[in-house]
DNA sequence: TGATTTTTACCTACTAGATGGTAGAATTGT
DNA sequence: ACAATTCTACCATCTAGTAGGTAAAAATCA
């Protein structure tokens, strides 16, 4: 799924990777669409978690940030993967709605996290941004997003992490004296 | 392939549309990588033209940014469609090598073109950045694609170009004295 | 305890439909 | 007549999903 998405990975491609027939899959994922959603869903559990581990890492909110655009690159770095929501999204259009409804939730979960940080660190006096939080939120995982689908294309993975620093330190008020 | 991207459109898609049978598909693209090649080269041309329309429409590289936004803007607003390389792109790593080399020129082109754009503003006095403009021009890109990736989700694209604004806006130097 | 039933976990063998692609006949335009 | 175009009819391969069977483990019953 990381590499090919929805419709382009098979019931045949796990078969040969777990080593188990087609049929024994289906016996406990009858279909894909289950089998997918039930992937996403856990996928956003454990991103949870690494979200919480996070912030009893540092209570820094650009530490913080930092970590958390670590999440994506260790992906990135691992194969030129990219993020699983990310390629679903691709196609999300011809995405069952079961899966649609997880993808979008993990879109949530993330601009949701990024706004809490983004705004305790303005309320803290550490970051400062312009107009509503979300938005900046948004603009910052929208990024992250759009630089591995952009960035694996061109091979140089480490301009990933060198990029996307560019747009956290901008919200460093310590930088904008 | 602007809604499913390479391996989940199909000839008999095409067919139904065009009104023509799929072997009278095949008589003019024999196999499918050199039809969706060829695809994404009329695109990059067209594309360009596109551009050069917006370097003679506006000689003021932030009236320019504006237009290149809305390029991407239209095609967002247009069945919430994604850019077709964007789509492409998700799939990179199962697209054969000509259909890849497209893709990754489209990327280069728009980087091109905005790193140009931004040099020139930035030696005007208009725009200023920090660090090489290239890597202010990748990060403006990525954040677009990511941005289609991300709003065309959560329904609202009305937020696409709002936020690719602040991206915009962060380097004009009459703002930030 | 030991015998019986049920469940779990897998298998082989299949289906119906879609896919990219081909061969060759029929049609069309000049 | 000729070439360009479009057709019908096919093929091999892959897809998700199903039917039905088997061996062993687990649960139930006597």
């Amino acid at each position: 799924m990381h590499q090919r998405g929805y419709h382009s990975f098979s019931y045949a491609d796990i078969s040969e990777e777990v080593g188990i027939k087609k049929a024994s899959i289906h016996y406990y994922y009858p279909n894909k669409k289950d089998l997918v959603r039930e992937v996403v869903v856990r996928h956003r559990k454990n991103f949870k978690t690494d979200l919480d581990r996070i912030e009893t890492a540092s209570t820094d909110p650009i530490t913080q940030l930092d970590l958390y655009v670590q999440l994506f690159a260790q992906v990135l770095y691992h194969d030129e993967q990219m993020c699983i929501c990310g390629i679903l999204a691709a196609e999300y259009h011809i995405l069952p709605k079961d899966v649609q409804v997880e993808v979008q939730g993990f879109f949530n979960d993330n601009i949701g996290w990024l706004t809490q940080v983004i705004a305790k660190g303005c309320s803290q006096g550490i970051l400062q941004v312009e107009g509503p939080v979300e938005l900046e939120a948004t603009l910052l995982f929208s990024s992250i997003e759009g630089l591995m689908l952009v960035t694996r294309t061109a091979g140089g993975s480490e301009r990933f992490e060198l990029i996307v620093q560019k747009l956290i330190r901008r919200m460093d008020n310590s930088l904008n004296i």
